[in-house]
DNA sequence: AAACTTAAGTAACAGGTGTATCTTTATGAG
DNA sequence: CTCATAAAGATACACCTGTTACTTAAGTTT
């Protein structure tokens, strides 16, 4: 029934048309490519696209997983102790990337349809904010009432829509900055904007969830 | 050249579209509607669409802004002098401006297409941010070295997050508690989560801008 | 109320999309 | 190496998209 993965016909294929996106991405936006673009710069035909894609969007989340397998890759081998210094890393690792394939996520972003990318980017950062924040609540004598969901989907938005200001502006920042600047706002939150005591604000107490 | 807004025949005809676009998005996802569907179920031609919408992402943009327009009406007139509660006050506007349609904006978020909609909370917010931290930054006497649009970005997007968990998970929790855990997260951020002396965090400087 | 302006309707077209059927050919298991 | 398997290619189809040229009719203006 299904394709098997595993076939050289099917890794090539795939690589093909992955390839033959990415090139016609650096020449003309995202909306502006048909199907029958992309097979015909893949030399194949466009059934083919069909077999293995629903559509344009698929292929696109397709490439962007490919290249992040790299930056998971690099994450995973951050090495430190150091919860605070480990969240630095990472989101340093996140700005060099994002600087590294510049003309190649310019473009992903800047056309509407490839909002997919944020998505994906989302996923990672939840995922990550996730792991981090549960072993913080672990060891926390606060024990802060609020779903860890809540916190992982706050945190990894804010951390995004902070990337994407930096690259729709142009990256006027270094990463060193950006990293340092968004996990401090994370962090300290707009606390010191109001100064510190006058505005504390106890953690809400956890309401009875409905059935 | 261009369409006069103003004419009853416009108008009528736009929010036939509209009308229409939104009981078809009651019955079936975004992306399977198509043009002639919404005209159909409007009773006028396609090119008729085509005069007034780009695409069916406009359309729905412009149901999105019509749709706004309430919630800032209602954001505005919120009185009071505290910066902090105005915060609050808008917060809890905005999640009983989802609840109340709930139906609505659950298609909505529910399908990739409709990002739309994010995009356009992402502007209100960041457009509401801006103005309260630029007033803080008057006022401040910390002088925190972060450009504004950064901090506006950061905040807004981490408030939408939160406001799209809340909605994929169906509403868990009351919109008091959503507005006050979001305000909460936001203003003392993860600092709690960490203990508050033990991670103190300075401020980053703001390196030089190149030009 | 009549005349003018301009939006809405009709029809047609060149592309693109997504799917089904059948043939050819590359791959990998024995 | 050979053969069964399953992926790729060719062709055709119904439907959708975005646009143009032209006609009809609603609304605005005087």
């Amino acid at each position: 029934m299904s394709i098997n993965q595993n076939d050289l016909r099917v890794i090539k294929t795939k690589r093909n048309l992955r390839e033959a996106f990415i090139r016609l991405l650096l020449q003309k936006r995202y909306d502006a490519i048909s199907i029958q673009d992309i097979v015909t710069e893949a030399q194949t035909a466009r059934v083919t696209f069909y077999r293995h894609y629903k559509d344009k969007e698929q292929l696109l989340v397709d490439c962007v997983n490919v290249n992040f397998k790299e930056l998971v890759e690099r994450m995973s081998q951050i090495t430190t102790e150091d919860v605070f210094n480990h969240r630095y890393q990472a989101l340093l690792l996140f700005y060099k990337h994002i600087q590294e394939k510049e003309t190649l996520y310019k473009i992903l972003f800047s056309s509407w349809g490839t909002r997919v990318v944020i998505e994906q980017f989302r996923k990672l950062f939840a995922e990550m904010s996730k792991e981090n924040i549960a072993e913080q609540f672990h060891v926390d004598k606060w024990r802060v009432p609020i779903p860890m969901d809540i916190v992982a989907y706050h945190f990894a938005s804010a951390q995004i829509g902070t990337a994407i200001w930096w690259l729709e502006n142009n990256q006027p920042y270094p990463p060193e900055y950006m990293a340092k600047v968004s996990l401090w706002l994370t962090l300290a939150g707009g606390l010191r904007l109001f100064g510190e005591d006058e505005f504390y604000i106890p953690p809400p107490s956890i309401p009875e969830k409905p059935e």
